[in-house]
RNA sequence: GCGAACGUAGCUCAGUAGGUAGAGCAGCGGAUUGUGGUUCCGCAUGUCGCGGGUUCAAGCCCCGUCGUUCGCCCCA
């Protein structure tokens, strides 16, 4: 496997540097999230980037892409058990939530996180097999109010960031019951038509038969016009549950789209599940969802917990940023650039420069004995609002010049040198 | 896992009858030896992703491989 011909070792597939000028849109994105987290109550918690395999293969679902194929899995050094790199972080967050007992009298909990997540997947444009996505759950709340909580966050984020331009589709799936019922149903009615599915419906009709509502396929379409359709299936309860989501929704200004084939990959929700999407993006135009997850506590043994969460994928969401929104990724200015004129008063120049950092002034100092000339040139490329030049004159009067870079105009100081 | 395209200087890319590589930008130096952004002049740069094959000769053709991109699948 290993390419020894190769001599330039590049980033694995699909994991990519954040380098300098893409990391400041990344704080952004950070500080915005963090932000409005804030603003809603929410507290961060953090977990191991790689847990026991059962954590995620258990909740997830055996027969989900994520878990039957797309999981970075290892034996411990030593040890008898199987660790994965976490491939999603509710799974992760639950866990340590029943661990450390966060949820065990009933109190609400509301949490967010943010990180990198592990798919091995083929990755293209917005698909890569280290990602990052940032995320809330709320613990122990099975109310409407709950859900719109959570997608009216996600909104919020999206809308501080300055992305306006998202769908946001939503739908229910009901109680694990409601499902059950209906997928039955939707099984009955396929297996007749059956040969007439697609091939990839053909195996899906089998797996995971929900996800045949999202094919894209003419034909699969066709036969599915006519399928029982999920709504038909739902309890009263479920039906006034989404309801009272939408006109929380409304109320609040949020627009949607009942998407009624959106039902995600991950067989843990139940009840409301959403999705942003962005026509910004290429065909993986998810910018974020989540939904609600009533027993996933009970998997870890913990108790009933009735959960709701969302999470936003923060690499699509930077490449949207990259395109509408570029000023943002403009590098922090210093404030000042001090010129050396020759290599004798380096040592000066780094005393004086080390006592305006301690007095709160950011501070740049050529290290390659540069021109006059090349230190100038650099000092305005990267923008520094002031320059100072050093030399011999200075030293000896103890006094200097600061320039101003904007309008050129100088100033006689006397501080910080000597 | 399937189908298709692409991979040339730090960056964007040209190189279309196969004959030992070019432009713009960025970089560095200079235009009366201590002051930037414009302009002008000069300099440097690449194992043409990697490996193999065909050929007298390959960046251009063939095979493999790695990577990127697009679609399918799936998902954030």
């Amino acid at each position: 496997m290993e390419n020894t011909s190769q001599k330039n070792i590049q980033s694995p597939r699909g994991t990519r540097d954040l380098l300098p000028d893409q990391i400041v849109g990344w704080q952004f994105l950070e500080k915005v999230f963090s932000e409005v987290a804030q603003r809603f109550g929410y507290q961060e918690i953090r977990t191991p980037i790689f847990e026991h395999t059962e954590v995620f293969s258990r909740v997830i679902g055996e027969n989900t892409d994520v878990v039957s194929k797309e999981m970075y899995s290892f034996q411990d050094k030593g040890e008898k058990y199987s660790l994965t790199l976490r491939p999603e972080m509710t799974a992760g967050a639950v866990r340590a939530a029943v661990q450390h007992n966060l949820t065990a009298t009933g109190q609400l909990q509301r949490l967010w996180y943010i990180g990198p997540q592990f798919r091995y997947e083929r990755p293209q444009a917005g698909r890569f097999r280290q990602f990052y996505q940032c995320g809330a759950e709320c613990y122990n709340a099975s109310s409407p109010e709950s859900d719109a909580e959570l997608i009216m966050f996600a909104a919020m984020v999206l809308q501080e960031l300055g992305l306006s331009q998202y769908t946001l589709h939503i739908n229910t799936l009901g109680t694990a019951g409601c499902r059950e019922q209906y997928v039955q149903a939707l099984v009955q009615y396929l297996e007749e038509k059956k040969e007439l599915l697609s091939h990839d419906s053909q195996v899906r009709l089998t797996k995971n038969p929900l996800r045949i509502l999202d094919s894209k396929d003419r034909g699969d379409k066709a036969i599915l016009k006519d399928a029982p359709i999920l709504s038909d299936y739902l309890s009263e309860e479920s039906k006034q549950h989404f309801t009272k989501v939408l006109s929380i929704l409304e109320a609040n200004g949020y627009s949607y789209t009942i998407t009624q084939s959106l039902v995600r990959g991950l067989d843990y929700y139940s009840h409301t599940v959403f999705e942003f999407t962005s026509s910004d993006l290429g065909s993986q135009d998810a910018l974020g969802g989540g939904g609600r997850y009533d027993s996933m506590f009970e998997y870890f043994g913990g108790k009933h917990t009735p959960s709701v969460g969302f999470s936003l994928g923060m690499d699509r969401i930077i490449m949207i940023l990259q395109k509408i929104r570029p000023e943002i990724f403009t590098l922090p200015t210093i404030d000042c650039y001090i010129i050396a004129m020759d290599k004798t008063v380096g040592e000066v120049v780094q005393t004086m420069a080390m006592k305006m950092r301690q007095n709160n002034i950011s501070v740049i100092t050529d290290l390659q004995y540069r021109s006059l000339k090349a230190q100038m040139r650099e000092a305005n490329k990267i923008g520094a609002k002031t320059v100072i030049v050093i030399g011999e004159e200075e030293i000896k009067s103890k006094q200097y010049k600061v320039k101003n870079m904007e309008d050129g105009s100088e100033t006689l100081r006397s501080e910080f040198i000597g």
